[in-house]
This record gives C-alpha cells, sequence and structure tokens, in this order.
DNA sequence: AACAATAATGATAATCATTATTAATTTTGG
DNA sequence: CCAAAATTAATAATGATTATCATTATTGTT
C-alpha cells in the first residue's frame, strides 16, 4: 500500500503549477516554474511530487511522445493530439470515438479495462506559419 | 536525405530476430537472441540497425508503454493491447474501431494524419493464472 | 507547548536506456 | 583488385529519472 502522504508546501506548488498551465508539461518545466515561486526547489522533489500525483490520481502522466514523461492536470477521459512539427500537445474530446467492438478482443480472451488514443497531425500554428 | 543503405549481416540479423519473434521485444530482447547466432554482435549495432529499420518502414517502434522502447515487425496498421499485470503486448485488429468522428478537431483546426490507440487489461494467461 | 514517529526535502550520486565516437572492417560498383 | 563509403565492435557520453541520506517539516498525542 501506498503510504500516509504528509503536507507538504512543494507538493501543493507542483500541483497548482500544473494546474496554472495549460499545456502538458515534462518535469523540467514545472520545475522551472515552481523555482519562480519557490527558488530553492529541488528538482528531485518535483519528480517525487509529480509521481505521488499520479499515484493518487491527481494528475496522469503521459508517456511516449518524445523522450520526456508530460504532465496532464486534467484527469477528465480525454486523449491527445500532438503536432508531428512542433511537439505541442492539445486535448481531444473523449466521444470523438464511438463506442467500440470488443468482440475480437473477448473472443481472445483478453479484458479491455482501458483505451488511450493518441492524434498525430499538424496543429493550427504549424498549418499556417507554413 | 537518409544515406544510401548496404548490405549487413548484423542487420538482416536483427530484422530476422524480430520477425522470428511474436513477441514485441525491446532493444535488449533482440540483442540476447541475436547473440545466439552471432556472439560478436555489439548492443550499438542493435540499436542502429533496428532505428534504419524503423527508418526504412521496414519494422515499428512503439514507446510509451514502459521506459523502453519496443519493436514490431508487423507493419500493417494495427493496434495493441498490453496486459496491466505482465507487461505482455498483444495485437489487434485495425478494423476494431469505426470510421472517427474527426468535425471537432477540424473546428480546431487540427489536421489529424494519424492515430495509435493502445488497450489496457488482463490477458488470458494473468486472469486464468489469478 | 514539547515529544516522538515518520514523511518530505535538498543536494547529489547512481541508474538505465539510448546515442555518439572512433579506429578497424566490410560492402559495393567500377 | 581498388577506392569510396557504409558498417561494425567497443566503449564513452548523454540525458531523463530514481535512489540515497542527513536534515527539516508535519502530525497526532500527551
Amino acid at each position: 500500500m501506498g503510504r500516509i502522504l504528509k503536507y507538504s508546501k512543494q507538493r501543493d506548488l507542483v500541483l497548482k503549477t500544473l494546474q496554472e498551465n495549460v499545456v502538458h508539461p515534462t518535469a523540467d518545466f514545472v520545475y522551472a516554474k515552481a523555482k519562480e515561486h519557490n527558488p530553492n526547489i529541488s528538482l528531485a522533489t518535483v519528480y517525487r511530487n509529480l509521481n505521488q500525483l499520479v499515484e493518487s490520481g491527481d494528475i496522469k502522466k503521459i508517456n511516449g511522445l518524445d523522450n520526456m514523461a508530460h504532465f496532464d492536470h486534467n484527469t477528465h477521459k480525454h486523449f491527445h493530439f500532438i503536432c508531428t512539427k512542433c511537439g505541442k500537445i492539445f486535448d481531444m474530446p473523449y466521444d470523438i470515438v464511438p463506442e467500440l467492438n470488443t468482440k475480437p478482443a473477448e473472443q481472445k480472451g483478453l479484458i479491455i479495462e482501458s483505451y488511450d488514443i493518441s492524434f498525430h497531425g499538424i496543429c493550427p500554428d504549424c498549418r499556417d506559419n507554413h
């Protein structure tokens, strides 16, 4: 079981930093932003708290975009669109995908509990600015 | 542009190793298997050739499962099911997902070029062997 | 308010997957 | 066979993330 969490200003700051940034930042970005409010905060503390917040379900981790983990304060079910030019991440509504036919999976004996979708393409900025 | 590829026994071995293993192995696994046929092959050579084969479209790279890249000799369009217990990866047919409604994305100015879906759940083995 | 138990921090070392470097070898076309 | 260029093996380097550890902060209880 996870150990009992005690309050900490740093964890609070990490969470607020994530919530105040619409982007889907990396640990490094959160570290830089958090430092503006607490110059003494350590990178390890940011990593530790991000992981704890993921563990507790307060935020989500996004893997596989580049070689860094990104973090998302939006815990509602949704998907992501990643621009293949600039790498920025956009949210996509959950209902873009209709009900799936899980029969083929069930026939194989697979029990589907969830699914993630990542869309790839070009964002408005990269389309317009050539 | 990519440079001209010359034949190499090692690249051949890496590709064959991938094709002969139904699993979706990591570079480490390919390295271990390839070593059985060529004990002198280097890990860097395996990485280099895996990346070249991805580049040339002969294989695909799967990111975001764990902290390691997995490789897939199946270049047909398909999705993946990852068992949350054992981590094994299973193929899912492409037609499990019906046509998507891309209107919401287009209204935001996003141009969708492709999408990946990863299913998560329990595989038959992990379900049966409790 | 002081105490004891334990979680959290900051600083930094360690880890681990992947990539870069480089001298020697292999491939390929002429 | 030759020369140009790609490939290799071995290993160092990189970069994100995690572990370690002495010190500090939090929390519940006297």
